[in-house]
DNA sequence: GAGGGATTTTGACACTGTCAAGATTGCGCG
DNA sequence: CGCGCAATCTTGACAGTGTCAAAATCCCTC
């Protein structure tokens, strides 16, 4: 199965996947086209559109493929939750995004989501990580000595944005760069920490 | 001057940065073409290139155009910083953003960030802004009670995060809704207001 | 008025996403 | 076993994109 004779792929739609990402990471967002992608898969330029009904759904399913790799990045361990823990929590999320930049991009891009075409999975698993983090702050609340009076939902949504602006500004090489990450987690670890400990 | 007869347009360079503002914020980044641009000014498909080397720098001269707007958000009146000014900070940003979003994608965006071929011009503005918020935060440090152990940086770095990762989620429409802007709002300037506060 | 530099146009090229029609194949049902 | 159908892949085509080269047109200065 490895070695086909010619006409019929096999396995056309994983490899696609892949060698999508493959060009993504290498070539960057320009360097992924339709045809570009069709070449290295050894097809012909149409051939992928019998596997996703246009580029757009292609993105979706590789972002997709993204949430479950992100999948366990989110997860914090409420028992002895610290400082230092919020901290290692926040460099997680940074060095996926960071070495993973082609999904995150896909996964929290424009791209898509201003899109209008994003697929319902997609927007399903991306909404399902969020309520999946504030249900944990709910949980913080609930298991330690944390201020009753946090709204879960809102520091839930101030602390993503901050998340997810270091990754911006990180990947896209503004103000921040990758050289400073400890220090700047260590940072947000504590603006984090200390917002919970408010009495 | 404003009928002119027909070949020269006089002030074309003008009409391009505004007609593509429009374009943009009618359309969307798609809807952003030269071509499409230049029938908007009425002119030929390749006038525009007289006045732009390319379309990135079309890009950037607008974005250069978004931090002129730009200024004036980030200052912050020093003498009696509070809570609530810090709030009022935290919404001026945002309402910036989501108000003029096409300036505010193509001035934060990885459209020009990682093409490599951004404008110096347009880096220095950029940078300046940056450098400006930093300086600010250690004006505080000089004038108020403020913790002096607190890396004035490292805290511009992560609010700076904060406010551009709100920007992107509410902008493009992930997580994050302008009907609750408010509390979210309140949410981070407090956030930013307990950090200056610790002993 | 003539010339020159700025400005605009027309023509062309390589590239993109995507549709329609045909070619080729593997699989299930008789 | 074999036949036909559906899945898969290919070729051809079209409209649209950014951008270069050469030609046309204009405005301004001497």
């Amino acid at each position: 199965m490895a070695e086909k004779s010619t006409y019929h792929h096999g396995d056309l739609r994983r490899t696609l996947l892949d060698q999508a990402a493959g060009l993504l990471r290498e070539e960057g967002e320009k360097g992924l086209s339709m045809r570009a992608l069709a070449a290295r898969a050894g097809v012909s330029r149409t051939a992928p559109y019998h596997h996703f009904a246009d580029k757009q759904q292609l993105l979706c399913a590789i972002a997709e493929e993204g949430f479950r790799r992100f999948v366990g990045v989110l997860r914090i361990e409420s028992a002895a939750l610290s400082e230092q823990r919020l901290q290692q929590f926040v460099r997680n999320y940074l060095e996926f995004a960071v070495n993973n930049a082609e999904y995150y991009d896909l996964m929290f891009g424009s791209q898509l989501w201003k899109s209008g075409h994003i697929s319902s999975a997609l927007q399903d698993e991306a909404h399902s990580s969020f309520r999946f983090y504030v249900a944990q702050v709910r949980a913080w609340q609930d298991q330690q000595r944390i201020s009753p009076t946090l709204d879960a939902l809102r520091y839930a949504q101030v602390t993503w944005s901050t998340l997810h602006g270091m990754c911006r500004l990180l990947i896209d090489g503004i103000y921040l760069d990758t050289a400073t990450m400890g220090p700047m987690c260590d940072q947000a670890g504590s603006m984090f920490w200390r917002e919970l400990q408010v009495p």
